[in-house]
DNA sequence: GTCTATATAAAGATAGAC
DNA sequence: GTCTATCTTTATATAGAC
């Protein structure tokens, strides 16, 4: 975020570069690196593909790198932020990230891992991936760990946990809701009433903190 | 698998055609419909992209959707049998389970609805989904099932579990185990003991069939 | 800053030789 | 059955006008 050499402080070129982020946000984060093309980007905007080489000369790479950790990041803030609205003990704090990660568009590491990060430079790669655990899954760990410290919860491995919870929780994007006639969220939420019950946690144990 | 007009019967031409299904299955399965070429696929073969059409006359979505098919039967059949193998109690079926999803490419059920089946006739990317549905969470499923029937588990919509543990287990593809230092086996297997605590699982008890 | 026009590369697909 | 050769389309990317 911060090596960037801007080309222009010019508030116009700014607010046209942050457009195009969001539209290539959605799109990548959806279809992934090489499904979208620098058309499906600039199309909504209404603007050329060749317009995006401005703001972005390095092409298509630079702008998928800086989109996606623009997403972590976002997602990371969201993702805190959601913890901390869900008050003081465990369940409300991963119904509150469970809730934000169905109001997202999907974090499939999967792809990210296999296909994404492999269009990248190996270092522009790591990044990303250093990004993702320390602000996503790295704040859900340390969700677990403080509720574990305090006694909320018995002893169990909040990174495996959080990983685990992640997964199940994202995968909930891919069922047809109209079909199963049930909200994501309220099945969120009764998975990690499984996964709390599996770690003993007790909601009258004080949460410490 | 039956409607499919072969056409030749010859030995020859049958072998080749599956060696290409076999080097296609492995590449859609990690990096999906986009990011492979007829080219990608056939390299590995010594054959030239061109000589795919023989084999698929339809091209690459007729044999995307043919290797896909074949890979959720197969996934299906492992599974099956995976679960069969671990024994008569639930914790053997899911570490079996677990087993069996981690020695095979991810199955990325978000890629697939949000990416890969978008490239399909609506039709074709229905049947692939209902497949999954069919074959692999329904098997997952039933398999919860017949353990609460028989009193192993508490009361669960097995469904959704089923589909979470799917989700759980394959999130596991994109841990990095050199850096956390510990085998996905292990690590599935102590998830699925989470859950089954959380199911209020007992190993004592009969478990019936 | 965005455009048009174009270069270049790579993809899916087809035709016809062998 | 597989090849070579080629067509067409669609990408990324660049050059230069406005």
């Amino acid at each position: 975020m911060a090596s960037r050499a801007k080309l222009s402080v010019n508030p116009r070129a700014e607010e046209s570069r942050s457009r195009i982020l969001d539209s290539a946000e959605g799109l990548f984060a959806h279809r992934g690196f090489d499904s979208v093309t620098l058309r499906d980007i600039a199309a909504p905007l209404g603007l050329r593909h060749a317009s995006l080489y401005y703001h972005f000369p390095a092409g298509k790479e630079e702008l998928f790198a800086e989109v996606m950790e623009r997403n972590i990041r976002r997602h990371g803030a969201g993702l805190a932020a959601a913890i901390e609205a869900g008050g003081t003990r465990l369940r409300g704090k991963l119904r509150g990230a469970a809730g934000w990660f169905l109001s997202q568009a999907p974090i499939d590491l999967i792809r990210m891992a296999e296909s994404d990060l492999k269009a990248l430079d190996p270092k522009a790669a790591r990044k990303l991936m250093e990004l993702v655990y320390e602000l996503i899954l790295g704040r859900l760990q340390r969700t677990i760990e403080d509720s574990r410290a305090s006694g909320e919860v018995g002893p169990c491995d909040a990174g495996l946990l959080a990983g685990g919870i992640l997964g199940m929780v994202e995968s909930l994007h891919s069922v047809p809701v109209a079909i199963v006639g049930r909200e994501r969220y309220a099945m969120g939420c009764e998975l990690i009433d499984v996964i709390l019950k599996g770690i003993d946690y007790e909601e009258d144990r004080d949460a410490g903190g």
